[in-house]
RNA sequence: GUCCCCAUCGUCUAGCCCGGCCUAGGACAUUGCCCUUUCAAGGCAGUAACGCGGGUUCGAAUCCCGCUGGGGACGCCA
């Protein structure tokens, strides 16, 4: 296997096209499989969330492309908790974010590996760049800095550091140790030539190495920081290709330079575009829910979500639906664009109305029962013949956008009572109407087969015999079964409501009627 | 301020690499019609886009340059 594969495809100095780039790539692992003795490179990547708060759009769409890119070569997905800042992650974050990888059926093959577990492992790369001088003390205090750094921005001048700390001779440094100063330590970072990012989404990005400033991998308190223990996860993990989200392009030229002070060659990478709010800006809780859980809790089902998501930023063709499987099968980065993308919760809710169609009834009836409860339709741990739901449900799949717009409409099937729609009362439970629901109630009373066909006899029966259209007899009947205007079929509505509670309401109906006029 | 990225209907996108099959396709939303016991679902039809300016070329959405616009990054955050 070759040192360094990178070679194969930074050698040219050519501005490549990304899809030619891409027949590289291609060539390059068809080379390594004739080259290796049927080894051919397995591929790793990871999801290096960290938990600050909970799983967001963004970060869920980012895991989906790294679960999806696994899949599809048959590679490793590795689940990596960035914690390093320890003021602002939580447990409970991790523990959220673990739930909506579940939710969302992004398996993960490794991990959860967090980084507070690894600090060792940090602690030793650190101490081998400062030994080789590609890291030195820094003694500035933060406060100093941020002063600096104001200044700088103030004046119009690039905020990079000034490496001051970069030189110290070993007597200055002795003295500030004596002070009892806490040193940062941080990156000696190349200042001539060029660092460039071999990105399989955007070609090669090129950076001046005298852009980037030294950056502190070591805070004061020991702990390390992101852009080193990214690279050390990395390198340490195996990761092949890093795919994350755009807004970490810039950081890219600088973990670069650390790879290669590590001595270790350099993944792939892939900066997504990001998702944006409608307002064009990066995707917040100003544009509305932006938690993964949120949208389970709003009825959506995973696979819906994960469509949607999926389609932001990558097409199949005119392709709009997809089952995970194809989702595997398809999946290239050749198909993934480079524009920012805007969230449309309009088309999501689309996608989930598609996807609670295609559901089977019975797999809703479970994933409905939460939403039961919460809505106060069924009691917890109360009885309810599933076989009866499936058959409720099926009657309200393509009327239903979410889980809970489905649990809401299963409330006049299943409760003992209904209440009426003002509006719709007064329209259609009236004097006209109380003498054929009346004539309904007694034609239903001897029914013995209360099934949608035997139904549909007996109302067309009604209907001949005084001249009506259907609708005259369905509205009122509907009104005294649901309490509104709309609904399924109304034989089937019968049906589903059995004889009991059918003639139950109707009677009520005809009393309403009585007692209003 | 500096650096980086991006640019096709309101939105997600196909087409761009390899210029002519583009009178620019699909989807969401929206409008109208059909179906119909209501509401949906479904079907059909409509409105709607290559940001601007220069090149290159017989020919540009497609290649090149500039501009404009948008986004992102510049932390002892990740």
């Amino acid at each position: 296997m070759p040192k360094d594969r990178h070679s194969l495809l930074t050698n040219s100095n050519i501005q490549l096209p990304i899809r030619l780039h891409f027949q590289i790539e291609i060539c390059y692992i068809l080379y390594l499989r004739l080259n290796s003795g049927g080894y051919f490179l397995m591929i790793r990547v990871r999801f290096a969330p960290s938990p600050t708060g909970h799983l967001h759009i963004g970060g869920a769409r980012t895991a989906l492309f790294n679960y999806l890119f696994a899949r599809h070569n048959n590679g490793k997905f590795i689940l990596r908790i960035e914690n390093t800042d320890r003021t602002r992650s939580t447990d409970e974050y991790i523990e959220t974010i673990i739930e909506g990888m579940k939710w969302l059926r992004l398996e993960w093959d490794e991990g959860p590996f967090r980084q507070t577990d690894r600090f060792d492992v940090y602690r030793n790369y650190v101490d081998k760049l400062l030994k080789e001088g590609n890291a030195y003390y820094c003694y500035c205090t933060p406060e100093e800095l941020e002063q600096r750094r104001k200044e700088a921005l103030a004046q119009g001048k690039s905020p990079k550091y000034d490496g001051r700390c970069r030189n110290l001779t070993k007597i200055q440094d002795s003295r500030f140790k004596i002070q009892e100063k806490n040193p940062a330590i941080r990156f000696k970072m190349p200042q001539e030539g060029q660092a460039v990012v071999d990105d399989m989404i955007r070609g090669k990005v090129v950076f001046e190495n005298d852009q980037l400033d030294d950056l502190i991998i070591m805070r004061s308190d020991g702990t390390p920081t992101y852009n080193f223990t990214v690279v050390v996860d990395d390198v340490d993990m195996d990761i092949t290709h890093v795919i994350r989200g755009d807004d970490h392009l810039n950081n890219t030229p600088k973990q670069i330079h650390i790879y290669k002070a590590l001595g270790h060659e350099i993944p792939l990478f892939a900066h997504l575009p990001m998702i944006l709010g409608a307002d064009r800006t990066r995707l917040s809780k100003r544009h509305g829910a932006t938690s993964v859980m949120a949208y389970k809790d709003m009825g959506y089902l995973p696979d819906a979500l994960v469509n949607y998501l999926v389609r932001l930023g990558w097409s199949y063709g005119d392709q709009e639906v997809f089952t995970r499987e194809e989702l595997i099968k398809y999946f290239t980065f050749e198909n993934v664009g480079k524009a920012a993308a805007v969230f449309n919760p309009e088309k999501l809710l689309w996608l989930n109305s598609q996807y609670i169609i295609k559901s089977n009834p019975e797999e809703l009836a479970d994933m409905v029962m939460p939403f039961l409860e919460n809505a106060g339709i069924i009691q917890k741990g109360q009885n309810i013949d599933r076989q009866w739901l499936s058959k409720a449900i099926k009657t309200l799949q393509e009327r239903a956008k979410t889980l809970v717009e489905l649990a809401s409409s299963l409330r006049y099937y299943i409760a003992e009572d209904v209440e009426y729609n003002e509006k719709a009362k007064a329209n259609f439970l009236n004097e006209k109407s109380r003498a054929l629901l009346s004539e309904l109630k007694d034609s239903l009373t001897p029914l013995s087969d209360f099934s949608a066909s035997s139904l549909e006899t007996i109302f067309m029966a009604i209907v001949e015999k005084h001249g009506i259209k259907l609708g005259n007899l369905a509205q009122p009947v509907r009104v005294a079964m649901t309490g509104g205007t709309e609904s399924p079929g109304i034989f089937e509505v019968l049906e589903i409501v059995g004889k009991e509670k059918t003639l139950k309401r109707l009677d009520k109906a005809v009393k309403a009627i009585k007692g209003g006029n």
